[in-house]
DNA sequence: TGGTATATGACACAACTTTGACACAAGTAT
DNA sequence: ATACTTGTGTCAAAGTTGTGTCATATACCA
């Protein structure tokens, strides 16, 4: 699969190790630089789908780094303190794509990422979780490698589940996604499928049953 | 701690009120809105981080201040009369990330708008006291880093005792709020819960009984 | 200080709800 | 026609939850 890559820029190391880790747990690709004169040369040399910018910088600060990166058509996040109103705005003037404030929660950043690369149109076209991975685009599924053959329904399920792993979902949200349509509820309709996915994947143990709930991926 | 900000599109005053009210209580700060055109100004001059919308509207239609939205990455939770199935789904296939049906009980408005928030990762996932840590969308439960199975009940009396530690809260508020009922009061069912609870994770010391009050969860 | 009324703890049990397994029929596509 | 997909019903199994009973604890009053 695909890793989008993130350039962390940003002179606090104990903020970039954070952001670091907990971007990589998420499933990018990172890498770090210390102040604008060392981002500049890692833009010269690799390309990046999304930049991590701290205003605060020495050398060049992130205004000026950021009217280099402009022409470079690459999403930038500003990293801002929470006091700083004036910085956020004008960061967002001047063309970053959103700001987060410091100190911020982890799963934040995720979100503020995966939005604007999605506004962009730079998300990964695949899900993957365990062995499987899942072609959006081409609606095609591999596990271990051989492709394997799902109906619609099971895709579309399995596609919402891998979305929201290690979510416990009610089975109103996830047949309201899946189907459509109102959930009923006094049928059995979305635990066949849910079991059908189980024998197909042989995914007895990461799809878990919340009794009373729903159900959820885990892994 | 920072307050959730709520932005009520709603025509309807008496329900608009109703809301406000309700969510100011849960801690949310609210403004409200009463057609599709004030609403587009607010969100031009503040922020948000979720936004109730009501569908049918004077002026500019929710479907149409949906789209307006988007953009903007701002959670929404669509507010539909109950037999507007049709409502329902486009709300759905537009993009909204829940719907609310009217009438709607006061605890489930924010139930869906807590799990929503979460899912953004705008709002922590996670309550701990003492050994135990609950992780609210997976609805994992772990002591002492071993997982706990806690059935649902027990598993929701514990998010609300460890959300209000060292209050001692009625027995009365603690059943409504867990059970989303009116307390009878001459049954053994919260009492038999907490119990459960106290043994289950050997808490006979945390969980003080507050003698013809209620609970309260001190440490 | 002791008695009384009331409230809570402990616990067992039955009723109830939910889910898994599976077969089948109706609907769709090939 | 044929194969495949999908929804639904039934039954069994598993798990949850409310309630009653009785013992014990607490507050209050004489």
């Amino acid at each position: 699969m695909y890793m989008q890559r993130i350039l962390i820029v940003e002179d606090d190391e104990a903020i970039a190790n954070l952001l670091y880790m907990d971007l990589s747990d998420e499933g990018f690709l990172c890498s770090c630089a210390s102040d604008g004169k060392i981002a500049a040369d890692m833009l010269e040399n690799e390309s990046f789908d999304l930049i991590l910018l701290d205003i605060m910088l020495p050398e060049i600060d992130g205004y000026e780094l950021l009217e280099y990166i402009k022409p470079m058509d690459i999403p930038v996040i500003f990293l801002t303190a929470k006091s700083s109103v004036k910085d956020r705005i004008q960061g967002l003037k001047m063309g970053a794509d959103d700001y987060i404030t410091k100190p911020f929660q982890s799963g934040e950043v995720t979100a503020r990422i995966e939005a604007v690369l999605r506004r962009y149109g730079r998300k990964s076209n695949e899900l993957s979780f365990a062995d499987v991975t899942l072609h959006l685009e081409s609606r095609k599924v591999y596990q271990g490698g051989k492709e394997m053959e799902l109906t619609v329904k099971e895709f579309d399920l399995l596609a919402e589940l891998i979305q929201n792993k290690n979510v416990a979902q009610y089975r109103s949200r996830l047949y309201e996604k899946v189907w459509k349509e109102p959930f009923a509820g006094d049928t059995r309709t979305l635990d066949t499928h849910i079991q059908r996915l189980r024998k197909k994947l042989g995914w007895e143990d990461y799809i878990k049953t919340v009794f009373r709930i729903g159900y959820r991926l885990e892994g």
